[in-house]
Parts: structure tokens; C-alpha cells; sequence
RNA sequence: GGGAGCUUAGCUCAGCUGGUUCAGAGCAUCUGCCUUACAAGCAGAGGGUCGGGGGUUCGAACCCCUCAGCUCCCACCA
């Protein structure tokens, strides 16, 4: 035979890939003969790379879709990429930095420019590893959540949404990231407890002796202090009411505030007020009118109205203070102190609470029927306990600021006239039409654009609607043919970090614009984590390369690695040895199929081992088969994985091809053939989700197929009616078999050797299996013999006894040993069965058939406890 | 500070409504095999008081209470 031993998967995966694509069998359109299933994926950063999270993300849906797609489904997955506003920004920033040009230094027009080359050339190269992967995706349906006619879908909801009166523009504080200059939704910030410090400062009771001390963490804001409050009823700082403070370095005067805001028994219970810079602040500030003092520039440095340390950055600044108030008396004292604090999930700057102009999508109405819906199950969520996450989420979220100060995205369309009144308009010139009936003497040029864009997650949460259709958010229309078929989608699987982000934003529009769910089922997956449980990452440089791992191990390979741990919403502990399982696996298949190819088929009897063999496959393939069903319908990936893994490589390969299988150099029996290569046809089916390039190969190499019959769209296999009672038959002749082989083991009995089989029992079930543990057990004889003598060994197999005579080659001693241990068991476990049966409250309370089964339990230990002493006495 | 979840073999996990899927799987380990499909393999074997304690029940890995330890999510008291 001229097969490699080994299966190489680089020979395959590339050429079936390409043939898939030729004939256009990724590609769905809308055919009312058959069912929709409809996949969007995830949309990754364009310019982002795969890595293993990808991997096991895009294996889980490409297995959904392919089975789909064997099962007769209009099957269409939908790829695509996300522009990523800020975190594309900020790698076109750097990229131009090492070029050495700044991005201040450019117009807007140029740095787009420089953003869409970057775009252009980096962009999608995560779509093209995919392909490695083996993902079935519609590519002809690639999206861009930039494309021309999606940018206009996003403008065109903010117009809806605006005139709908949801949208608004306001000043808020908002979560200000330095390094990326730009508003962030809450969503965005990362709270982490950090070491910090906390400073209790001295300020002067102005126009007589004594302190007022305060306690903060940010020493640098008392420049933008505006009050000190304290709490009326506390005892302590009754003499302070209407008095005022001076802040130290500057000698400002501020009034102290009394409100019942301050914990008394927190700090000093004296409460420096900095509105400006602190949202609780800021609320206290309005109610009692104080002044706003904004110290900070947009990169986190001070402004001039801070008066001292000016141009100085905030962290510098608040050392620089500490030892200026220590130099002036004013520190009284400086304690560790672990606090939150917020930082920028794209940048990692720690967030600043900033006053500012910004729009707000209003999400009390929107939101209804988005958490309606999930809590009917209408919409399920798997693992189910994200249900309460979303619940508390969704019921409990704020207005989302939808504006961020960036170049890269959908451009804000509002439009400003000098008198600062705004048009939310498609164009200029729309904007200008309205507003000129307002504004008499108003010119085209006069409007100013807004210069925000949208924040990323207003375009993507309309992609499963938008893949299909960027018109419907028009008014007035019905949606094409394809939003029509293909929507709602089927499944959604992502990461459970985005539940908030993306998928509920999803389900929100979804219910706005389609009035209907963007999908039903949304299958969380867990994070890929190195063995030892580190989150992956470049600087920890744990992760594997993906496109190396398929390099070396193949596709197939990888997919079922990755998926042999991976319950849904647990995280996956990533072993190397999970690939080198898959591809052991795959060299099993293909080992098989060296055997089953090399076969010479001739017209000769059926021998009787096959005959039973073929029906007990047959029916444990049903089996399997109903079971397989069950683990996928409850999104039981891995199980279902394992299902089939156990079914080849157990029951296929270990008993039906070693029954099968002739002699050397003999020939196998038609009819068995047949039944194999149709056995095998179907194993390679339901591992086709799985392993696809494996099973198309294989699925060509056992007959030559017409050019459009491939496995890929190949019928998904039915199950049918099985034979129980076959099975277990099975099941105890295989036992009986590991039983013969143990006793060769332990004796040190060579497997050429041809043992006789004595059964000593009338009743067993086995007779029908006799020719197959003839051959598995290399026996060469069975005979029913009620009484034996001699030495020999005695098998216990479910009660039933067997007797294997060993004239001259066993050592008594030890046998006996062996033995009276076995027995002892024996008569402990019917003892305690026996005291269990005779408890009246057991016997009045189980059910019959518990107690049947306890007195079955009972026989048969009895059965065996005779069998032993019996062989004890033979012994001696 | 609030909420959710987890703890079962050396490792990763199943165990779906208390009783034949009840103590399981895969990997790892050990023993013996280069047996004509496969050493990336074959044939076997060992290994667990189901986190600790208490309770309910005829019966608990499973239900209740309690303690301990991990994980995640949400939350801007200086």
C-alpha cells in the first residue's frame, strides 16, 4: 500500500477549501423551499489578527452552520469586520508616530486618508485566516460596518432615533480617557482597586485660628476645590457652620456647605466639594450652586485656571503638591489607602470624570422589550445564568453616551449655526434648509459639522439587520428579500465580555427596527486561558500562534482540540496536548480508512461474526445517533464531540474493524464490505461539522463522486429505530472479552495462544455473540459444561461464570488469594444488601422497582459468592 | 458594598428532576506488546470519604443550613 501511515493535512485542507468555494456552496439566497439558518458573526477588528478566542469562537459556529447545512437548511454565515473606532485610531496614531508624523499635525481629511490606506492593507486579514480554519462563511456577504451603504444605515438611525426624540445632546459628566482625548460610555471603564494614598490636609479657618482638615486621594483637585461640606448633624464641626475655608498653596476662600450627603464616619467627615472633577461632587455642586472649576486640560495636564503647577500633568502634579503642603504645614498626614479607579479599556489611562457636550442615546423605552424578551426565554441565553446579569444590566442602565472625539467612524450629522442652534441632517445643505427659516440671514458655509463620531457599537448593533439590508432604517420600508428570509437569525456565539456592548445593543435595535428578536439563541463561550489559567495575551506571550497550529498540526485537528474542553460559558484551559489529541484522532480516521481501502472484496460466505457485528453497529449508530442529536440541540458542543469521538474510536475501530477484519491476505465478504464503506460514509458525516477537510477527502477517496457530490452538502444522517437488547449483548460479550484478555495479561498467556472457554451457567444471552469472542479473545473452543475439574481459572462476568482450564500453568497460592479476597467482597456487598432489604422503611417507601433492582443485586451476589467457593474448592 | 457561579481521580471536566447511566469520560500514570490499518498505535491495570461540618430522607455528589477556598459580573463614599 503505498499510504502514508501518517495523514497529512496540508495536502488536503488548501484544495478543498478552494473547491467548496468554486462551487459556491457557502453561498446562501433566500429559497422558500427550505429553512433558514442564519449565523452572523461576530464582526472582529478590521485590523485586528486571529487568535485563539477567534479559533474557538469560529470552530463553534462553523460546526453549527455545516450541520445546518447537511441537514437540508438554506444555511448562510455571515462574515465580516468592525472598523473599531478607537482601538483602529489608535494604531493608525501610532503607526503615523513612528513615521514621525503627529496626528495634530494632520487635517481630519489626511488622517482619514492615512487610516483607510491602513485599512486597505491590513484590514481583512483576519477573514482570510478563517479561511485556514475552515470557516464556511458566505464571503460574496462580507461586511464592513464602514461600507458606504452602512455608514448611511448608521446616520440614517441617528436621524430616526433623533426624531424619534431619544437622542439628545447635553453636558454631563462623562468618563474622559487622556490618552485617547475622548469620551467613553460607562461600559468602556475598567475599575481596578489600586494602592493609592490617602492625604488629610489642613485648611485654615479663614479670619481666625484653626483647621478644617479634609481627606482625598487626588490632592492636585483642592486647585478646583469650590466648598468644604460637612454634615449638619455632626457634633464635631458645629463651630465651622457659615464659616469659610481657605484652600492651602492658593489661600482661596470657599465657603463650608453642610449636607447630609457626607458619611460622618468616613475620613475627617470633612468632604472637599471639586464639581468639576467628581461626579458625586458635581451633583452636590448643583444643589448648592457652587462654582464649577475645571482644572484639566484634555490630556490630563493642568489648565491656567488652576493657577499653580500649570501645564503639569495630574499624576506629576499631585507629588509635587503633596511635598508642597508638607513644606507649608498644611499635610497633616498621608495613610495607604486602596481605592477604584477607572481606567480606559482601549488605552488603559486612568479615566477622568469631565464636564462635557456630548449626545446621549435616552435607553429607558428602547430597552423594553429587549429585556421583555430575554426574560421569556424568547431569547435564550446559554449558559443560562447570563440571564441575570442581563437582567440586572438592562434594568439598571443609564442614558449611553453615543459621541466620542475621534476621526475614525460615522461622523456625527448635526450641524451648527453661529447662533448655536443644531440641524440633524443627512447633508449641509438639508441641515441648511431647515435652518434657514429660523435663522434669516444664514449662509451654507455659515454651518459647522459636528466633529464627533459615533461611538463603534451604534454600528454594530444593527449588523444582523444591516448585513442584509442598510435601507430598512428608511422610512417607510418593508426590507428586501434576503432581511426578509434570513432574519431573525438563528444562533449568535461571542464572547460573554460583550454580552453588554454588543449583544443587548443588538436585541435593542433589533426590536426597534424589526420589531422582532435579532436572534435565539446566543451562545456565550468561555475565555481561552494558558494551562496554568493566565488569560492569554501578547505580553505574557502565551498564546500559540493559530495559523502555526494549523501549519503543523492541521485544521481539523485544532477544531476538535480546541473543543475537547470547552463547555459553553467555561473557560477553556488551552493544553497543546488538545491539538495533539485531534490530530492522533485524525490519523485514527485515516488509519481506518488505510484498512477498509486495502480490503480485497470477493463474492465469498458471510462469516457469522460479521453478520451480528453489522447489526449491533447498525444499531449502535442509531443510538449514537439520537443521543449525538440531544448534546446538539443543547448546545452541548464538546459533548457532542465526544459522542463521536467515542463512537469511531471505540466502537468503530477497537470492536467492529478488528471483528471485520480477515486474515492477512484474505479477502473480505461483499456484503460486509459494503456495510462498512456505508458505516463509514456515515461516521464521516457526523464528524463533518467537526473535522471538514478530513471527511471530504475521505468522502472522495472511497468512490469517485459527481463533481457537486461532497460531504459539505451531504444529508445530514436520521436516526432510526435500534435494537436495545443487541446492545447490550454487545456490551457483555466485550466485557466477557476484556475479561479473557486480562486473565492472558496477568497469567503472561501469549494472545497466539488459543484458550478454551467454558461456560458453567445455562442461562446467558451471549450465545449469539459466540463467533465474535471466539475471534476477539483467540479462543478455541466454548463449551456449556455444568461441573469442571482440574486447575483453571474461573471469570466472573454480571454473574454469569466461566472457566478457563489452565492445566499446570497457574500458582494455586495465589489464585486462592486472589479469590478468597474476591469473596469477601462478595459477602460484605450482600450482607449490606441484604440489611438493606430487610429495613421495613426501605421496602415501604422505594419504589418497586428500586427494590427489584436491590434484589437483584442480592442474587446475583449470591450466584457469585457460589461460583467463588466453588473455584476455591476446585483449588485445593 | 451588591449579585452570580464554582469546589467530583494527578489534570480538564460530565454527572440533565434524590434510587442501574452512580461514582463516570478524556488526558496523564503504570504493566505488557515494533501483533501486516494506525507506536500519533494495540491490549490491560491502578487511582476519588464527590471542599469541611451539620441536617432532611428508607436512601444524598445531587435538597436545606453552616464554614472555608476560588472565579466572574455589577457598583465612581472622599
Amino acid at each position: 500500500m503505498s499510504l502514508s501511515t501518517k495523514y497529512n493535512p496540508a495536502e488536503v485542507e488548501d484544495k478543498w477549501y478552494a473547491y467548496w468555494m468554486a462551487n459556491g456552496f457557502f453561498h446562501a439566497t433566500p429559497n422558500p423551499a427550505k429553512e433558514a439558518y442564519t449565523v452572523v458573526i461576530p464582526p472582529p477588528n478590521v485590523t485586528g489578527v486571529l487568535h485563539m478566542g477567534h479559533m474557538l469562537n469560529n470552530t463553534i459556529q462553523d460546526i453549527l452552520v455545516r450541520k445546518a447545512r447537511m441537514e437540508g437548511k438554506e444555511a448562510c454565515w455571515v462574515p465580516g469586520t468592525d472598523h473599531a473606532s478607537i482601538a483602529t485610531e489608535a494604531k493608525v496614531v501610532a503607526m503615523l508616530r513612528e513615521k514621525g508624523i503627529k496626528k495634530t499635525d494632520l487635517t481630519r481629511d489626511e488622517f482619514l486618508k492615512y487610516a483607510w490606506e491602513w485599512k486597505e492593507k491590513y484590514g481583512g486579514i483576519i477573514l482570510e485566516q478563517l479561511k485556514k480554519l475552515g470557516a464556511s462563511c458566505d464571503w460574496d456577504r462580507t461586511a464592513f460596518t464602514m461600507d458606504p451603504a452602512y455608514y448611511e444605515a448608521v446616520i440614517d438611525v441617528f436621524i430616526d432615533l433623533h426624531k424619534k426624540g431619544y437622542i439628545y445632546r447635553g453636558t454631563r459628566m462623562v468618563n474622559w480617557d487622556p490618552a485617547g482625548k475622548t469620551a467613553l460610555s460607562d461600559d468602556e471603564v475598567i475599575h481596578r482597586e489600586v494602592n493609592s494614598k490617602l492625604y488629610y490636609i489642613n485648611y485654615k479657618i479663614e479670619g481666625e485660628e484653626g483647621f478644617a482638615t479634609i481627606a482625598t486621594t487626588r490632592p492636585e483637585t483642592i486647585l478646583a476645590d469650590a466648598a468644604v461640606c460637612i454634615n449638619p448633624n455632626d457634633i464635631r464641626y458645629q463651630h465651622l457652620k457659615g464659616k469659610r475655608v481657605l484652600i492651602p498653596l492658593l489661600n482661596k476662600s470657599i465657603p463650608i456647605i453642610e449636607d447630609e450627603y457626607v458619611t460622618m464616619d468616613f475620613g475627617t467627615g470633612c468632604l472637599k466639594v471639586t464639581p468639576a472633577h467628581d461626579l458625586n461632587d458635581y451633583e452636590l455642586g448643583k444643589k448648592h450652586q457652587l462654582e464649577l472649576i475645571d482644572i484639566l486640560n484634555d490630556d490630563g495636564s493642568l489648565n491656567a485656571k488652576a493657577i499653580l503647577y500649570v501645564g503639569k500633568d495630574r499624576f506629576a502634579v499631585r507629588k509635587e503638591i503633596a511635598k508642597d503642603l508638607e513644606v507649608a504645614g498644611q499635610l497633616l498626614k498621608v495613610e495607604d489607602y486602596k481605592s477604584n479607579v477607572g481606567f480606559s479599556e482601549r488605552t488603559d489611562a486612568v479615566i477622568e470624570p469631565r464636564l462635557s457636550m456630548q449626545w446621549f442615546l435616552k435607553m429607558d423605552i428602547i430597552t423594553q422589550p429587549a429585556l421583555k424578551n430575554v426574560m421569556d426565554d424568547t431569547i435564550q441565553l446559554l449558559p443560562p445564568k447570563f440571564k441575570n446579569t442581563y437582567h440586572h444590566w438592562m434594568a439598571n442602565v443609564r442614558d449611553w453616551c453615543i459621541s466620542r472625539q475621534l476621526w475614525w467612524g460615522h461622523r456625527i450629522p448635526a450641524w451648527y449655526a453661529p447662533n448655536g442652534t443644531i440641524s440633524v441632517a443627512r447633508t449641509r445643505e438639508e441641515a441648511f434648509t431647515n435652518l434657514k427659516s429660523q435663522i434669516p440671514n444664514l449662509k451654507l458655509e455659515d454651518l459647522k459639522e459636528d466633529e464627533d463620531v459615533l461611538d463603534t457599537w451604534f454600528s454594530s448593533w444593527l449588523w444582523p439587520i444591516a448585513v442584509f439590508d442598510t435601507t430598512i432604517f428608511k422610512d417607510g420600508n418593508k426590507g428586501n428579500a434576503d432581511l426578509n428570509y434570513f432574519y431573525p437569525t438563528n444562533d449568535l456565539v461571542t464572547a460573554p465580555e460583550i454580552l453588554f456592548f454588543w449583544v443587548a445593543r443588538m436585541i435593542i435595535s433589533g426590536y426597534e427596527y424589526r420589531g422582532e428578536q435579532p436572534f435565539k439563541n446566543v451562545y456565550l463561550t468561555g475565555i481561552v486561558r494558558d494551562k496554568q489559567g493566565r488569560k492569554m495575551s501578547k505580553s505574557l506571550g502565551n498564546s500559540p500562534n493559530p495559523l502555526d497550529l494549523i501549519a503543523n498540526f492541521g485544521a481539523d485537528a485544532v477544531r476538535t482540540g480546541m473543543l475537547f474542553s470547552s463547555p459553553a460559558g467555561n473557560d477553556l484551559l488551552y493544553d497543546e496536548k488538545l491539538v495533539e489529541q485531534g490530530r492522533n484522532f485524525s490519523n485514527k480516521i485515516w488509519n481506518a480508512f488505510r484498512l477498509v481501502k486495502g480490503f480485497s472484496v470477493e463474492s465469498i460466505q458471510q462469516p457469522e461474526e460479521n453478520k451480528i457485528t453489522i447489526e449491533w453497529f447498525d444499531s449502535k449508530l442509531n443510538q449514537t445517533l439520537i443521543e449525538l442529536d440531544d448534546h446538539f440541540t443543547k448546545f452541548r458542543i464538546s459533548d457532542a464531540l465526544h459522542t463521536v469521538y467515542k463512537l469511531v474510536w471505540t466502537d468503530f475501530c477497537a470492536w467492529y474493524l478488528e471483528i471485520i477484519k480477515p486474515e492477512f491476505g484474505k479477502p473480505i465478504d461483499e456484503t460486509t464490505y459494503n456495510k462498512t464503506i456505508s458505516f463509514f460514509e456515515t461516521l464521516l458525516k457526523i464528524l463533518h461539522p467537526f473535522m471538514p477537510f478530513i471527511t471530504e477527502e475521505l468522502w472522495h477517496e472511497f468512490s469517485s463522486r459527481e463533481e457537486k457530490d461532497c460531504i459539505i452538502v451531504a444529508s445530514w444522517p436520521k436516526a432510526i429505530a435500534f435494537n436495545q437488547s443487541i446492545i447490550n449483548e454487545a456490551e457483555f460479550a466485550f466485557e466477557l472479552v476484556t475479561e479473557i484478555r486480562n486473565t492472558r495479561n496477568a497469567k503472561g498467556l501469549s494472545p497466539k495462544e488459543a484458550l478454551a472457554l467454558i461456560q458453567k451457567s445455562e442461562t446467558s444471552n451471549l450465545n449469539s455473540f459466540n463467533a465474535v469472542v471466539t475471534k476477539l479473545a483467540n479462543l478455541k473452543s466454548i463449551e456449556k459444561v455444568k461441573e469442571t475439574s482440574g486447575n483453571g481459572i474461573s471469570l466472573l462476568v454480571r454473574a454469569i461464570e466461566y472457566w478457563i482450564p489452565l492445566e499446570g500453568k497457574i500458582d494455586a497460592a495465589k489464585e486462592r488469594e486472589t479469590l478468597q479476597k474476591e469473596l469477601e467482597y462478595n459477602v460484605g456487598f450482600r450482607d449490606s444488601v441484604s440489611k438493606k432489604l430487610s429495613n421495613e422503611k426501605f421496602v415501604n417507601s422505594a419504589p418497586p422497582q428500586v427494590i427489584e433492582m436491590e434484589r437483584k443485586k442480592k442474587a446475583d451476589a449470591e450466584t457469585k459468592i457460589k461460583a467463588l467457593e466453588e473455584s476455591l474448592a476446585r483449588l485445593s
